[in-house]
DNA sequence: CAGGGCGTCCGGCTGC
DNA sequence: TGCAGCCGGACGCCCT
């Protein structure tokens, strides 16, 4: 699941394999990738681009050419790219062929089929809704204390899905949010508008600190996830809780507890992430 | 009405 | 060995 860290290690390596290199045409295998414009009208106004640069706001990956258009790619669960040679055998699960004019392809794979595609142009940045309703960059100034208390202010929902929520804040998903909470000491079932002012001052420290790390890793590879070269991530062996049910905690030593919130898997110390009142999640034969 | 929550899309994988 | 059901990012819709 490519969450900002490895959006952004994909992002990087797609800056290098790709910078300056001409599209030729496209192939689109399947259709249900390409959001917008219609694929025969994408495949027509795509042939014939230039890279000029690749972005990333959130989790989406912004691919910018010389004519003033950009491809807005989004890889949802397993999106990835990869660059092959021309007339190697195309891997299962390809839904999209970009024929580079050096011979390379820059092949999309999608074993969910759930990523998406839309080209527009600059100016029409603003019509995609998920793009332009994004919440602050984690990283960035825009993302402070104050920011956060304000956007999650008398919010009844659990701090976990407020926190998944990518108009609160972009780029962050289920396995950071798990681990930016137990940094925090925070239970993610706490209602989010409880939280008191120190609390989120803190959560908005760790949730820096844990995406500037996996960043400087290169993302965790979990799902065989790999970046455009095909190297996977390095964060993954430092996961406190996501993944680690079962295993002891290694702060305190005691069960990782994997239980349900916001309708997703969730990774919790119970001793280090004191369950409030009512929570679901709360020790007694829950775990696994 | 705002806001929380759930169904939907998919197929590899788990577990019975 | 066979197969129903699980899982999840974003979005649409339903319900309170």
């Amino acid at each position: 699941m490519p969450e900002l860290p490895e959006v952004e290690h994909v992002r990087q390596s797609l800056e290098v394999l790709l910078k300056g290199q001409t599209v030729e045409r496209v192939e689109v295998r399947l259709a249900r990738i390409i959001r917008y414009p219609d694929v025969a009208e994408f495949c027509e106004r795509m042939a014939g681009k230039r890279v000029q640069r690749v972005g990333r706001r959130g989790k989406y990956l912004l691919i910018e050419w010389d004519d003033d258009e950009v491809l807005v790619s989004h890889l949802r669960m397993e999106g990835r790219y990869g660059i092959a040679e021309s007339g190697t055998p195309v891997e299962p699960h390809t839904h999209v062929i970009f024929y580079l004019k050096n011979g390379q392809e820059l092949r999309y794979r999608d074993v969910r089929q759930f990523g998406t595609m839309d080209l527009v142009k600059q100016n029409e940045l603003s019509r995609l809704e998920g793009l332009y309703t994004l919440g602050p960059e984690p990283l960035e100034d825009g993302f402070h204390a104050n920011y956060l208390l304000q956007a999650i202010k008398g919010r009844k929902a659990p701090i976990k899905a407020v926190l998944l929520d990518q108009r609160v804040i972009a780029g962050l998903g289920n396995i950071y949010v798990d681990e930016a909470l137990f940094r925090a000491g925070v239970h993610p079932e706490r209602l989010a508008g409880k939280l008191v002012r120190k609390e989120v001052a803190r959560l908005v420290d760790l949730i820096r600190e844990v995406i500037g790390e996996a960043v400087e890793a290169g993302g965790s590879s979990v799902k065989s996830y790999v970046n455009g070269f095909g190297e996977p991530g390095n964060f993954q062996t430092s996961l406190r809780v996501y993944g680690r049910a079962g295993e002891p905690c290694l702060q305190c030593g005691k069960a990782i507890v994997k239980g349900r919130v916001a309708g997703r898997g969730t990774h919790v110390c119970l001793h280090c992430q004191p369950a409030p009142r009512g929570a679901a999640i709360r020790g007694r034969g829950l775990k696994r």
